[in-house]
RNA sequence: CGCGGGGUGGAGCAGUCUGGUAGCUCGCCGGGCUCAUAACCCGGAGGUCGCGGGUUCAAAUCCCGCCCCCGCUACCA
């Protein structure tokens, strides 16, 4: 495991608030930045902003403000979301930053003029979709998404970048690190796609809201060539020391635009001769009640009442463990509730309830000074074992379902140990070992619960009279929890249980 | 049309490569315990493994055909 971890997650459009799709990828990333972080890895997370692009400049024109305006408006209202989830990233990157012009301008200088060609673009453009449509896509001369905007036939000459001539080394690429793009059912997809010969891609417009094309200001950068180096932006490049940070170690993206960075990306670095990101992750999508969530169609969870719910913590759980993060995955309120009474409530927090609730009324709310080894630590490690094995592998929902095994193992263990008893016939020794060995494996899953969980785990912590972070750097607490003379707290409900209707 | 993924008790999944008692979590029912957030532990009920053929002593698992759902199919954040 190398000791430094770069990971992104794709910047959100400017164009909305924050949704929970946004948010499900920010967790994601964020629990596996957190994981490497608790292994000790020095990790660079970054989010960002794609401020650019004619739809942005439009909008800001129907809400009566100017087009910068409107975008740090936007700006402010995710920040506020990803604090409010604890999103631990370094770095936000906005593209309509000084830094990241700079960073544009810069790989576009190194990327050979024979990369390039000028050609003309023609087709039926929609303004709601800022895209370009086939003719068959059209009903009744309308876009489908958006029927209510007129289509118009554009021809616009614009500057294409040759794709195609990088399809054998995407391949060798391909071929060299299978798990390139993760899952594997996606990296086949791509694979096809790019075996099939890539098309070349326009990639500026004529349009003002954008960074002007270097070698012809009457051009903005469009799209993907904006985009997609907001990764390099956060690396300082072209300043020296960028090699710190680049080339990524993952990108975290949405299964969409798998396309795009699994074989543009590399490209347009192989034409720039950049070292090419370490791997691409596209995450699992997500549906409402086994339907696409739907503004037109009503089909919808905001953000906010996503985490009024039962706090961001639990929110971060349940996202984490119902949507596998290779797969797709419903959202409903019933499972919701049901993980968060199951799981949290009466398994996690129940335990650790109870496991204080001993120590304090068993050994005066201390934890016992012993080093004699239970099956429970035990089973503890080859589940630590388990998780992190998972983990290594970014299979969250499996890191998640390991670690609320010791909760399983912890609640049969006390009632084969049944601690009451032994406190009535005045088993002292045996006590205290139990007890222990309860405390060792709360706090063996608070750890492991901790990249999920943050604040709640540090909560956690806390009462079991541990000093410093449930987080950063305890692994090796995580594999030898040595916590005798801790002074526990039992405190409040850290999940209290809610009723059901 | 093509490529890929999937269809297993009420729900969500594993098992299919390497045929041989159909497993896990949640929910439901019964019992136990009393440290705990009416939580926890044990036991139980519940399945034509999408459909139809075939191979085999034996198929969720292998072969053939079909049905249904989802993703990709190129400039679509």
């Amino acid at each position: 495991m190398g000791s430094k971890f770069y990971i992104t997650t794709a910047i959100d459009y400017s164009n909305g608030d924050p949704h929970l799709g946004h948010a499900y990828e920010k967790i994601g990333a964020d629990c596996i930045a957190r994981y490497r972080r608790l292994r000790g890895q020095r990790v660079y997370f970054v989010i960002g902003m794609d401020e650019h692009g004619q739809k942005v400049a439009q909008s800001a024109e129907a809400a009566g403000l100017e087009t910068q305006d409107w975008v740090d408006d936007i700006a402010a209202r995710f920040q506020s979301a990803w604090a409010e989830l604890t999103i631990s990233h370094t770095d936000l990157i906005r593209t309509t930053e000084q830094r990241h012009r700079r960073t544009v301008e810069e790989l576009i200088n190194r990327i050979d003029n024979e990369h390039f060609f000028e050609g003309t673009y023609a087709g039926y453009y929609c303004i709601g979709c800022e895209a370009f449509k086939q003719e068959r896509e059209l009903v009744d001369g309308h876009c489908p998404q958006h029927p209510a905007r007129e289509i118009k036939w554009v021809e616009e000459p614009n500057y294409f970048f040759r794709q195609s001539a990088f399809a054998q080394q995407l391949l060798d690429l391909y071929d060299r690190s299978p798990d390139f793009l993760r899952p594997a059912s996606k990296m086949n997809e791509i694979r096809n796609v790019v075996a099939d010969g890539l098309q070349d891609i326009s990639v500026s417009r004529r349009v003002p809201w954008g960074i002007p094309w270097p070698r012809d200001p009457a051009h903005t950068v469009y799209v993907w060539f904006d985009a997609l180096p907001n990764y390099l932006t956060a690396t300082g490049f072209p300043e020296a020391g960028f090699e710190e940070m680049w080339p990524a170690d993952l990108h975290v993206i949405g299964p969409d635009i798998a396309r795009f960075h699994a074989a543009l990306w590399p490209a347009m670095l192989m034409a720039a001769k950049l070292p090419v990101p370490k791997g691409v992750w596209a995450h699992g999508w997500m549906t409402f009640s086994g339907s696409r969530f739907s503004k037109s169609e009503g089909v919808t969870v905001t953000l906010r009442e996503a985490i009024d719910r039962h706090g961001p913590d639990p929110l971060r759980y349940f996202l984490l463990r119902e949507v596998p993060w290779d797969a797709d995955g419903n959202f409903s309120w019933d499972r919701f509730d049901g993980r968060y009474n199951s799981e949290l409530a009466d398994g996690y927090g129940n335990l650790a309830s109870r496991v204080l609730a001993m120590i304090e009324r068993f050994h005066s709310g201390t934890v016992p000074e012993t080093g004699e080894t239970m099956s429970l630590d035990t089973e503890g490690t080859a589940i630590i074992e388990a998780y992190a094995n998972a983990m290594d592998q970014n299979l969250l929902h499996v890191g998640g379902q390991e670690a609320w095994q010791l909760v399983s193992r912890a609640n049969g263990f006390v009632e084969e140990s049944a601690p009451w008893n032994l406190a009535k016939s005045g088993e002292h020794d045996r006590l205290a070992a139990v007890l222990a060995a309860l405390a060792r494996a709360v706090a063996r899953i608070t750890i492991m619960a901790a990249p999920f969980m943050p604040t709640k785990a540090q909560q956690v912590w806390d009462a079991l009279g541990l000093s410093g972070a449930a987080s950063d750097g305890q692994w090796s607490f995580l594999l030898q929890p040595k916590l005798g003379g801790a002074k526990v707290t039992k405190g409040e409900p850290v999940f209290p249980k809610i009723s059901r209707s």
